[in-house]
DNA sequence: GCCTAACCGAGACGGTACGTCCGGTCTTTTT
DNA sequence: AAAAAGACCGGACGTACCGTCTCGGTTAGGC
């Protein structure tokens, strides 16, 4: 099952919206996400400037603040509404086969921006705000529910037990995803992901519990 | 017994001593990175100055410059000569102990510094700077010495097969630490240690290779 | 008997009226001066903004821009229709009596707005657009025909010879008021007009020219 | 007498030298009044910013605010400071003669510094920081013991009677040429001054007061 | 009585300057 | 020569204001 993820509010707000005036252009939020992004693959988050963010998208700096209070508020928002891949789930008929999709699928480094350099970017951000932490675990991984279906049909083909603390080995790929590019600046590759998958995820659901 | 970590420099650079003259003043060092750690604890690494360290260490800017390049730099030092719990391997007569008493000694979070706090600001310093990002994975696990020793003797006991892929396997504790300290801020308590180690790292161990 | 001065132009400009639509409500003008020269009062030129004039005459940004191209022009056009006493010649029967009652009747103090902090502003606005600056010579004296029919007076009743050089003696009360006004913020009290004129003005008047 | 104008402090503050410390480096006041001055005198004061005359002077803005507080306390003190022409004071054997010297050498346009683009910057500045007013009084006349003595000597020449109201009557110079300037644009030229002094300022002075 | 053009309040837009802050360097005096 | 203090350059930050544009809604004429 498909998410259509589109314009997801990062805090959830209620809608206080006020009476007149020109509203919002929404066509201005999202020039200047993509704006972000492109910075942020091209020069990283450090060196990227919300000057530069507001130019390349003929913005005024006025512009890019009455949306979000700080440069890491933007780049968060930007990375989960402009750069989340879709995580729907295929059926390839076998455990690995699903979660190799699923996590190649996630990590595919040929989507329309790089995930690997604005993941870094988006982790410097998320670490300047500690209060927006909990967003990298939530993009990270696929949705919840994507999980436990892949999981329920492994199960009913027979291929593991019944699984105990799936919400802890569901952490193993997006950890060691990300500890890999924080360590090495590389981008998971589909070996990476085949290995880590057939070395420790598929052991670690196939162990009987005593 | 493992190796007493002391003094450590992270670029090993050899000694172009400039003869005569005043020598550098160790306890300078000392209290530098000690408020250096104490403000990264206190307020992270984005709102940590270098004014700031100099001032509590009741110092110039000049002495911290003198000592490390950059505000990155002082940073990963304080941390690995500072922060960085001893990492000898007790022999508590099972690869389960072991591994277990290691990575306890390892994310002990009665440290006199907060070792969770302070990662996380390691982790901002290191992408922002990232010829230094292989420090992380340095400090993140224990020496590849130490490491090997560990798997040795489960082998001898016969609790595993020789192993493969020893360089992944070995990431899976630090990886799943490091994304429970950044997504959550909260660090590896000895429970969550615990449930790593029999839910993920022994089953993957244990699993023969086909 | 002087011309009641009313909905002056600035800049004379025809009528290029755009047949059809709603005209421009006459009331709103008034009120944005009104608001223009109460803030012009209260906080300066420089602190008083569009957007404050707009919200204290519960109007929007557009409807002042569709009115004054600029914020000089606003102040300007607002102390000439709104802050300008009238300056018709009354007769009191010597040179002296008539040049004083003038004089006070220009600089009175007591008008609605308070004359003196308008006419700083009024100023700043002015230096500010080049091409507005003879406007303050315009307004800072009486019409040229009041002042001419003053002078022929006096000479028709002998008290002063045929005057020369009218345009430059013209000029030293209003030039000292404003100098007192930009240099003390004081207003011109009836005592500096009365001394300026008893010994300045009327001696040059006197003079016989060799 | 000739006043050596240097250094002047606006708001004269007492000397709490800190201690230790690099010491602000005088060249670099110098570099800024000088860059504002230019900058002032070529586009005006509304135009000029703080970056563009720090970035004349091969400065960061924060050697700008370390030394004023504002724009407008940078031009008044660097016009203060190295636009203000001496105003010494010769003896030329007559009223007339000296006056008219007094006033060519103040308002001077040939000085390294256009006095009157600058002066009229320097208005914009003192009227939007009030409490700086009468600086443009102390400057835009000699100081008051070079005018007396002017006086003193037409007195014992029998030029004139012993003046009264003389704080008045020197006004009359700056006022009509501060007038000039801001309602036109252009400079006292010596053919202004003559004609302000032989029609107003002299019979001014030889009016005999009954 | 309806149409239409232009008004109105509200407020977002691009742009520009402000004044603050900080990283990393340099310069003083003191030890 | 190192240490403490602190000024220096450079450059990004987030704010404020100008003058323009856009929204939904209102208000004259002209038909």
């Amino acid at each position: 099952v498909a998410g259509q993820i589109d314009e997801v509010e990062v805090e959830g707000t209620e809608d206080p919206r006020p009476v007149g005036g020109r509203p919002l252009d929404a066509g201005r939020d999202a020039a200047l996400r993509s704006a972000a992004l492109e910075l942020l693959a091209e020069i990283g988050y450090d060196r990227m400037t919300i000057d530069a963010v507001a130019a390349r998208a003929k913005a005024g700096k006025a512009t890019v603040y009455r949306r979000w209070p700080s440069k890491a508020d933007l780049v968060i928002d930007a990375f989960v509404n402009e750069a989340l891949g879709a995580a729907d789930l295929p059926d390839t008929g076998s455990l690995r086969g699903d979660a190799l999709a699923l996590a190649r699928r996630l990590w595919d480094d040929d989507a329309p921006v790089p995930r690997a350099r604005v993941m870094v970017g988006l982790i410097s951000a998320l670490l300047a705000h500690p209060e927006l932490r909990e967003t990298l675990a939530t993009i990270s991984r696929p949705p919840q529910s994507v999980v436990e279906e892949l999981y329920r049909r492994a199960v009913s083909r027979g291929e593991i037990p019944e699984p105990e603390d799936l919400d802890l080995i569901g952490l193993v790929i997006p950890s060691m995803c990300i500890f890999r590019l924080v360590t090495t600046g590389e981008p998971p590759t589909p070996e990476f992901l085949e290995k880590v998958i057939d070395t420790v995820l598929l052991p670690s659901l196939r162990a009987r519990r005593d």
